[in-house]
DNA sequence: GGGTTAGTGTGGTCGGACCACACGCCGACC
DNA sequence: GGTCGGCGTGTGGTCCGACCACACTAACCC
């Protein structure tokens, strides 16, 4: 085992027996380095790996927001790992969008009504359609209404999961916007759309959502005419 | 931006660019740092970053086999983070096996009865019922059975995310496979629903093959005693 | 009392050094 | 001529010590 990977070792074990939580802030680097009997070089590698992984946050300077401090963000992590697989061409866009179907319609299906995210997903819908937002600051907040739906269904994971898919192919959708004909039209389509799933997840009527939800996003591609899904 | 996220955003411009791709070499730690205009300690940093997410794979010594070589592997590097955030209680097991559920059921239903991934999980079958493996080895080998049935969907990142989770909740299963009163008849059982999965998706009746799939899952945490699924 | 300044601890970066490793070359030996 | 051994070279792995920017704290001066 290598050095730096002692670190991540040594964290889970804190985290197991209790001795840390999330919130807790992490020893300085020069007393995890000399706890572990390692180099504050080997030991920053392995901070940065939990930085990475999304354990972690540093922050410098001193007071609250300074240090390194657990923290429990396992969307953001995953949205530059899964760029950069994209980059190397082993990742085709269309597992993305077939992975973000799936994930999506059962989110959509398994929605709770009362959940908290609901709240935020019907303040996303107002901003959607009081403001007249351009179409990257729409890509944003409906980027942001389909993670409060799949956060509405309660798995962590999940959540997650959607978080770093839409992040990973943000570009791309965007560019795909840029290529359609009647913005206006489309996005007035997608943000009753929007209305309509919203509703349907409140009157707890997971079936119907999750139908709509697919018909929402194949909708989308297939206007924008990406063949993919 | 930190200098050691240059690594990474650099790397990305070169798999974009079409510079570099999987099975080629990154230039030496040195060299990188110094094309970049970092230190080396920055540098290895970055290439850590990028190995944890598994886009590269670190050798020592010369030949084949030796420098940081750009591979792909998603699933590998997942686990690894998804252990972690299981230890810091924000990720719960429930969540995980709910989300294997979710891929596993749709990979049996999109399952290519041609695929190579089938010749594996054939090979596999046999591996488990020719040789009489014990708890461990027989865990080993369901795990690599149920990843290649997803492969054999044919959806790179739903065949990573399935090798992930299996990892990470590697552990926990072993742990609750101990507790069941009769291991012969349990195993024989998972066995025998191999077989009919196979024979399903080898029938490219998808349909089916989801449905066992869902009860093979269901039945088996529901015999341990899990409540979660 | 209020504004300023020195002190302290944090992560961020750097340069240099040495180590273990694994290959390939090349000379010595048979 | 063929084979075996050892050395050179380049790789990542690790360590040390230093300095920096930052942000807060406390003491200080006016």
């Amino acid at each position: 085992m290598r050095t730096h990977q002692l670190v991540q070792s040594w964290l889970e074990e804190q985290l197991a027996a209790g001795h840390l939580a999330v919130g807790d802030r992490l020893p300085g680097e020069r007393m995890v380095a000399e706890q572990l009997g390692i180099s504050r070089a080997s030991a920053r590698e392995g901070i940065r790996v939990l930085e990475a992984m999304g354990i972690v946050r540093a922050g410098v300077g001193s007071g609250p927001g300074a240090g390194t401090v657990i923290t429990a963000n396992p969307g953001a992590a995953l949205g530059a790992a899964l760029r950069l697989h994209m980059a190397t061409s082993h990742l085709p866009i269309e597992d993305i969008v077939q992975t973000r179907l799936l994930l999506e319609t059962w989110a959509a299906a398994h929605a709770r009504p009362a959940a908290p995210a609901m709240e935020n997903a019907a303040a996303l819908l107002e901003a959607m359609e009081s403001s007249a937002p351009d179409e990257k600051e729409f890509l944003r907040l409906d980027a942001l209404f389909h993670v409060a739906l799949a956060d509405a269904a309660g798995n962590v994971l999940i959540g997650a999961m959607m978080s770093s898919l839409r992040e990973s192919i943000e570009g791309y959708t965007l560019r795909l916007t840029r290529t359609l004909p009647d913005w206006a039209a489309t996005s007035a389509r997608l943000r009753a759309e929007h209305r309509d799933i919203h509703n349907a997840i409140r009157n707890d009527d997971g079936a119907l959502a999750a139908k709509m939800v697919a018909n929402h996003i194949e909708g989308f591609y297939k206007e924008a005419g990406f063949s993919g899904a």
